[in-house]
DNA sequence: TGTACATCAGTGAACGCGCGTTCACTGATGTAC
DNA sequence: TGTACATCAGTGAACGCGCGTTCACTGATGTAC
């Protein structure tokens, strides 16, 4: 394991690269500082990802990745209203990649791979609004995404649990839950 | 004007950074650039704000008073709707002091001076919701905040515009205002 | 089975850059008498 | 009205730091014959 070759650094770098971004934003991601932490060269990612955009867009590309089937298999298995829950549950348990995906000032936005990612991860929500035959679909559809990202994005801020006073240990997914329920009455 | 005393320095420097972080966000933001375009010594500011920390502490501070103000203007000219409208609108024209707003891991978050304006800009919705009577009113809470900030935050990250196809020039606060709309049935 | 060679993966020294901060300072303003 | 002095506001040189990138390189692996 401890050869020249590495075997597995995309990986290694890509969850380092999460991990940091989790805890301390984008912004504090060194790529130098987590090459030492691996213990590689710090040059040895360009090979796989050529620039310091290129990590970030990795990133993003896997996280939208991983919201997509997220929200796919909420949809199978149950109501509209656990997709939305599932997109909240995502930031939550991957901070790091739900960080970068929306910063479009740092990506690369034109690179096929993320249209095609952010594509796939849109589909349910957009899939699900639509079975719901609203009159107004498209508020519907904004209504719902912008609930559950904006929970999310308060909660992964600390602004929501924050503010909603001493109630603290307050589940953010039930919380999301209650608040995208008051949009089925 | 063009003294050694500028005179409204701190005015100045403040709407400076406000501008270089709506354009590039937060990480973009060097006190030293904006000292040169503003024609003064890239240490002046330490007298009035310290550190970098202190002004991104007045920015948030100024930020949240600012929203304090048009959310009540919003609450004694219209319907609790017009609330939320005005907090979307709030977020698009000062997009700068919006960003810093709630970049807990940036600021001094224990600041008295912040903790107060953050508790005043939150007062309208919250006095809001309770108004309303509803029969969840932390979750009403949630469901509203969290629309008006996802929006808001999808807005200005170009990626609701982007995501909602080439209906391009959406007015954003009209659409917040159908989402929000939801809410009331 | 062995050898030659191309390709792939990672190294490490060196680069220039811009940053925030520290420091001793100078110029301008206000106040006391 | 004038003078002395304290305070306030801004200066500019110097500091160390960590960053991403460039470059020529070396070690490991795979493939052709």
């Amino acid at each position: 394991m401890a050869g020249y070759h590495h075997g597995n650094l995309r990986e290694t770098l890509l969850a380092g690269a999460a991990g940091v971004i989790a805890r301390d934003g984008v912004g504090a991601l060194s790529l130098r500082a987590l090459a030492v932490d691996i213990g590689v060269s710090h040059t040895a990612f360009r090979r796989h990802f050529g620039s310091r955009e290129g990590v970030l867009n990795a990133l993003a590309v896997r996280g939208n990745r991983a919201l997509a089937e997220r929200l796919r298999a909420a949809a199978a298995a149950g109501s509209f209203v656990d997709v939305g829950v599932a997109y909240v549950r995502f930031a939550l348990d991957e901070p790091g990649l739900f960080a970068v995906m929306f910063r479009s000032d740092l990506l690369d936005n034109d690179a096929p791979e993320l249209i095609s990612a952010r594509t796939e991860a849109m589909a349910p929500l957009r899939a699900g609004v639509r079975a719901l035959g609203t009159a107004d679909p498209v508020a519907a559809e904004v209504a719902h995404w912008g609930v559950v990202h904006g929970v999310a994005t308060l909660a992964l801020t600390g602004t929501l649990t924050g503010a909603l006073g001493g109630d603290q240990q307050t589940d953010v997914t039930a919380l999301a839950r209650r608040a995208l329920s008051l949009l089925h009455p």
